[in-house]
DNA sequence: ATTATATGTAACTGTTGTTGTTACATTATT
DNA sequence: AATAATGTAACAACAACAGTTACATATAAT
């Protein structure tokens, strides 16, 4: 969702986009979207104006923003479950299997993160453009 | 969750273990444990037998089960968040970026699998083993 | 065979996280 | 000053998951 956000905002490149805009683009509600490009701001993502005839836009080329950035600004915990109840002190494998495993996880997660690295919003959008019959400007 | 399960069962290596004695290892309800098993007997990576003193055990070595394969069988769907609403097909962007993400995320999620391939049980074992002063044996 | 034991499964509850909605204070442009 | 936009809070709706209880079924032990 939120590529789509920054997606959409590339397209209009430069331009300032209000995120009532961007929300009837991916069919939500405004504040939903402002939740989102709180989350962006703080990645230094987006540059956001408060006042009238203000809005969002991308604070570089997408050329230069990557999946991975993205998805650390959003995805903020990590996409393994942690049990809600504390394991059995008594069993010797509880005990020590969580330091064990957030291990494998980080480097697991960050295996993902460096194929995301691999795709820029710029990559994304030439895929959109060239997938099909796509091709009408946007309506708003 | 799953991994500490198949954890336990690699301890007693061979024997069966009833849910019973699983879920009090990781604190939870037999119940849960049993639903795990299911998607792990699917996976092949657990025998379980139905009458009295019967139970669970690993169908292979602890060696020759790793994370990867543990992680398709319980995470059937994909760590990516798919929004609820559909986009907004007014928007060229919107229409079409699905399919795009689809690509680029499962991507990712094969490049997550093949760094959580290279960890097997065996592996995590020894890891928890060698993490400190977790020495006591199980007491159940 | 009968009994005891363990799984498979259904139905329900509770919790948590996310999305969506409304409302409003704040801030910047015009 | 008026307008238009964000930031934010409070709450409802909803889905996903953990947990619980209950019970039918199947197997092993006696």
């Amino acid at each position: 969702m939120a590529v789509h956000v920054l997606a959409v905002l590339a397209y209009k490149e430069g331009d300032r986009v209000t995120s009532a805009l961007l929300a009837a683009s991916i069919n939500t509600n405004p504040v939903i979207v402002r939740r989102l490009l709180l989350a962006l701001q703080r990645a230094k993502l987006v540059e956001t104006g408060k006042g009238a005839g203000s809005g969002s836009r991308l604070s570089r080329s997408p050329g230069r923003i990557n999946l991975a950035q993205i998805y650390r600004a959003v995805e903020d915990c990590e996409p393994f479950a942690t049990p809600s109840r504390k394991p059995n002190t008594a069993c010797p494998v509880g005990h020590c299997i969580r330091r064990t495993l957030d291990k494998v996880f980080a480097s697991a997660e960050s295996a993902l993160e460096r194929d995301l690295e691999k795709t820029t919003l710029a990559g994304v959008i030439t895929a959109v453009q060239a997938s099909g019959n796509c091709t009408r400007k946007k309506g708003h």
